[in-house]
DNA sequence: ATAGTTCTACTGAACGTTCAATAAGTTACT
DNA sequence: AGTAACTTATTGAACGTTCAGTAGAACTAT
């Protein structure tokens, strides 16, 4: 009775639900986020967000009081992501410098190969933004580089190596990337990571 | 006659005139880059430009074709400004490498003491923009980096390091400090750039 | 089981404001 | 007289946001 009951209602869901009704939510973040990579937050109207995921502008309103907020939640989303996306790949290295390197490819591949969330974090500057909402944004940017900070803690430098230049060395160049960066290229994620790196780990210097 | 007419023109004249009158253009420049600079392309209007100048909105208009047309033109006199600062700055230094670090400092000078129209080049992505616009954009950063490239090309490095890779790394890392630097920090634009130049050139690790 | 109620998700139409840009007129200087 | 520099006034479009209303599922009471 009660199993038939269930099974009727789960086809009937079945039937007249849509392709990935599971979250909207979800689906509004993630349109929203591909719109901010690429044309900046100021670029994007929340006509655009609401085009691209097939719904009325209102309807973003039922699941975010503002655009600001969409904005905020990108970058939570995007940090809570990308610190599991990093913690996950460097489980069980022991040596230091393969782990950072590990999470150096992890970041960019995250980044050159369409991970739109990571992409608004290091895209677009806090700096614009209310106060309210750049203190979040710096918020959540902070615990994702902190990751980075670890990371980097636990490796060993020469004498006088600072560590917070080498820690904004290497995130401002992997960063950069998306500026120059062509998917077309010969080069790939692990490529890059790799190589810049090991710039900043043993120098280009004869 | 001739004299006095002139003379009491000049006096009429400086008598009316503004503060700095000399060309309203540059002025124009000067606010649409600091308005850039912090707020972004799309976060700046055109009646926020105006106002920094004193000047009615519409008056842009008579220098400037278009909005997209004052962001092309902070890109060519920044690219012309810029390439000439580097370039006297490293006029009579043999070492090479020690004129790659005069003109990373030059560059992180400009950078974070106040040289609006450089902050737009940096912080401004082409990729937002119409490919007509885009395409302008990208050549005049293109001649800015080619002064660096030139530099970095004259510099002696290990077997099988890479000149672009390092160029990127460089450039981005200076490009980052955007992000995180505070000017009320203890750390000077030369004291930066003499770091960074250093984990590039010859690593961190022990 | 059925009827009534509540809730979630969303719509369609509008709000007032701001946008880049234009047109026409005025002043200043040569 | 003529040109350059600028103003006032205005345009249509686009902006973020609001709001009353609705369809449908989910819960509640009978």
């Amino acid at each position: 009775m009660v199993v038939k009951a269930i099974s009727s209602a789960a086809v009937r869901r079945a039937a007249t639900e849509r392709p990935t009704p599971v979250n909207k939510r979800s689906a509004m973040l993630q349109a929203a986020a591909k719109l901010f990579a690429t044309r900046g937050y100021d670029g994007t109207s929340m006509r655009d967000i609401a085009e691209l995921v097939h719904v009325q502008p209102a309807s973003l309103y039922h699941h975010f009081p503002s655009k600001s907020h969409i904005l905020v939640s990108i970058f939570e989303e995007s940090a809570i992501e990308m610190v599991d996306r990093v913690e996950k790949a460097v489980v069980g290295i022991e040596d230091p410098w393969e782990a950072l390197e590990v999470a150096c490819t992890a970041h960019m591949k995250a980044l050159l190969a369409g991970f739109d969330l990571i992409h608004v974090v290091f895209g677009e500057l806090p700096r614009r933004h209310e106060p309210e909402v750049r203190q979040k944004l710096i918020a959540e940017r902070d615990r994702y580089e902190d990751v980075f900070r670890r990371l980097i803690d636990a490796v060993p430098l020469r004498r006088g190596a600072n560590r917070r230049y080498m820690k904004m060395t290497l995130l401002g160049a992997m960063a950069w990337s998306r500026v120059w960066y062509l998917p077309e290229g010969r080069d790939s994620p692990e490529t890059l990571a790799h190589n810049i790196l090991n710039i900043v780990r043993t120098g280009v210097k004869s």
